[in-house]
DNA sequence: CAAAAATAGTTGCGAGCGCAACTATTACGA
DNA sequence: TCGTAATAGTTGCGCTCGCAACTATTTTTG
């Protein structure tokens, strides 16, 4: 963004799908975590037992998990105390380095992982993958994909 | 969703336009929220200042902006605070109707909203918009429209 | 090899927000 | 018309999360 900036207005086009997508991303979040409730989890939760398990040996170290969770050191401590008092994961210090610590998912939660992902699965159909058509799913990958590589979320 | 979920799972090109989505739309988010905040404002408070702009007089009913911007009642009146105390928005009290109260923004609030707006389109633009192609655009626009209209946001 | 810097994680604190409960006002139904 | 229901808004409380400060360990460097 240059110093001056020289405003550009978005056409019409522009703006309607900024609009769309604005107004329905936050939509389309709640209602699909909404649908994780019943099973007394919530997004955050089911987001961390998701990328453990599909870690190798169902670990990761903490500073890992926050980085891919986009959530601070100190937000996933907390949502740490969450899960592990529901016993789905465990805090494991590492030998080598004694300054990280392991979350590792246990028996309990790759069960429960396993019984909430088809409803999942099936709430994210019903609410967005089914109602687009292959083009729009291929425009929509190669659309985020290009955001995505021009955010450089640092490292 | 049916009671007994038969999964079906995401194929290949749909689980990637999901995750491309899912981990990208956070990080947009707050890429944007982070440009805005030289000047003061958060996402939440840009939100509230776009929309008293484009209403007749530059006023709504608390109730109804709440529904807009999907805040709770709770949560405008608290956001309300924020910006009241920054004098960008007054909060006024209906005649007709002693329950209702309306939110106005402020010639200040304006003057303000006046001078965001365009480095607010610059981001926009720059982490979005100019990424994709016109057929990206549409397709984007299309296909929120279409999950915006499976979600149907009760009110 | 000692001192400085980097890295991993936790804790105190405060901000934002939803839910439930509450008050106040208006609309409606018998 | 009176009583009940609906509507608008605020407040108390709890949850999540980021920042800054802190401890405890490596790692780097002069």
């Amino acid at each position: 963004m240059t110093a001056v900036t020289r405003t550009k207005w978005l056409s019409a086009s522009e703006m309607r799908a900024w609009l769309a997508y604005i107004t329905t991303s936050s939509d389309l979040q709640r209602a699909i975590e909404r649908d994780l409730e019943p099973f007394g989890l919530d997004g955050g939760d089911y987001q961390l037992l998701a990328m453990l398990s599909d870690a190798p040996d169902r670990r990761m170290k903490m500073c890992d998990l926050a980085d891919t969770l986009r959530l601070s050191r100190s937000g996933l401590t907390r949502r740490m105390e969450g899960v592990m008092r529901k016993k789905l994961v465990e805090r494991v210090q590492s030998e080598s380095d004694k300054r990280v610590a392991y979350a590792v998912m246990t028996k309990k939660g790759m069960n429960l992982l396993t019984k909430v992902a088809p409803h999942h699965v099936a709430s994210v159909r019903e609410k967005m993958i089914d109602r687009l058509s292959d083009g729009e799913i291929r425009a929509l990958a190669t659309a985020f994909e290009k955001i995505a590589a021009g955010l450089n979320v640092d490292h």
